[in-house]
DNA sequence: CGAGAGCGTTATCGCTGAAA
DNA sequence: TTTCAGCGATAACGCTCTCG
């Protein structure tokens, strides 16, 4: 029995070099593509290469570049379509520059965020990406920027941190959405989010965490009482973090006795469990209830009705925060950059008038 | 416990020989 | 004689592991 693994001699630049009989720095300027090297020797170190199966050593390699072509991405829930669409984006603009992508998952908790951040650093990756769980504790994002590794933000903007940002236009898009919705008639309007907050009931602003969610609430409450509706705030639910926890919140929505007559759902997983539950209790969109959610998932269009959607140009954002952080890591000492991108609405059959009964009631 | 060898690659320096 | 393409020698990178 052998006590040790049997070591499986890798072929190194030196393997090469003795086959093709030149030095190590010929064979590594041929296999590395840089200096001058005659057309006759490198087409003998290309053959020893190629018949020896030579493979860079890539953890070599960043040793003495200290680059290691590798871009970290923290995502906030790998499930989600939003974010495997805009990673989708990411990988495209970095594979196109020569970069490779290491996604790690923070399932929006912020312990789990800075681990993620700790380990990328310490796999020496040329730059992130993150869309940071939180804009209440950034010290680790702080430290990214401070280690000189250029940061990009995806989706969620922080005032506090001047670095490359992309992000769509949040409160101007949810407050379009709820127009929509007012104009349809609707006085009881929800909006259902992922976000969590201390006692896991809306209270304030001041509570949630996550940028894009509060620029999104701000703008739905903004609208809700320009059009006169009383205290909005007391439909905004929060904790729909998975299908379970989505379901536990729109059952108890739903069978009270003052049960929204529209739902505003801040991400198309939360939506497609609410249209779920919807069915399930024999309640029909739109007739009994609207609803709107953000982010044109495939399913969207193919429900009876299709559902309206905000239609957030996902892959673009993913491509675009790659782009600028590859940029920067070219060496651009431009100031840092805050790209928000234009977003629309595709107005299916999923919204309607408040169902009579409903009103009557109200 | 500290010193130092070793890992594979890159980048710099300096040498050689041939062309101008 | 000068110039420079083409090449070899080697230090350096940051870490682990062994040795004294």
């Amino acid at each position: 029995m052998k006590r040790t693994a049997p070591k499986t001699p890798s072929i190194t630049v030196s393997d090469v070099a003795r086959a093709a009989n030149v030095s190590k720095a010929t064979a590594a300027r041929v296999l590395g593509g840089y200096g001058v090297v005659s057309d006759m020797i490198r087409a003998d170190v290309m053959a020893a290469a190629k018949a020896l199966d030579y493979r860079p050593n890539e953890l070599a390699r960043s040793m003495t570049t200290g680059r290691s072509g590798i871009i970290g991405v923290v995502v906030g829930d790998i499930e989600n379509p939003f974010f495997s669409l805009a990673v989708r984006g990411i990988s495209d603009a970095a594979r196109a520059a020569g970069f490779n992508v290491i996604l790690a998952n923070s399932g929006e908790r912020i312990e789990v965020e800075k681990a993620a951040v700790r380990l990328l650093i310490g796999k020496r990756v040329d730059g992130l990406i993150v869309t940071p769980a939180e804009s209440r504790d950034i010290s680790h994002l702080r430290d990214i920027h401070r280690s000189g590794r250029p940061l990009a933000l995806l989706d969620r903007a922080l005032p506090d941190l001047d670095v490359d940002t992309v992000t769509v236009d949040d409160r101007g898009i949810a407050m379009r959405a709820t127009r929509i919705l007012v104009d349809a008639g609707h006085r009881n309007i929800a909006y259902v989010t992922a976000v969590d907050a201390e006692g896991h009931e809306y209270r304030d602003l001041g509570q949630i965490y996550t940028s894009s969610v509060r620029e999104r609430i701000d703008g739905f409450l903004t609208v809700c009482r320009d059009a006169g509706i009383d205290r909005p705030e007391r439909y905004v639910r929060l904790g729909a973090t998975s299908p379970i926890e989505t379901r536990r919140v729109a059952d108890a929505m739903l069978s009270g006795p003052d049960r929204p007559t529209a739902i505003l759902a801040s991400d198309s997983v939360i939506a497609l469990e609410i249209f779920r539950v919807i069915r399930e209790r024999g309640l029909r969109v739109p007739e009994d209830i609207s609803l709107i959610t953000f982010h044109d998932a495939d399913w969207t269009s193919v429900t009876t009705p299709p559902i309206t959607v905000i239609d957030q140009p996902v892959y673009a954002l993913g491509k675009s925060v790659a782009e600028l952080l590859i940029r920067r890591l070219k060496g651009d000492p431009r100031p840092a950059e805050r790209l928000i991108l234009p977003t629309s609405i595709f107005e299916r059959g999923s919204v309607g008038p408040p169902s009579n009964a409903i009103a009557k009631r109200a």
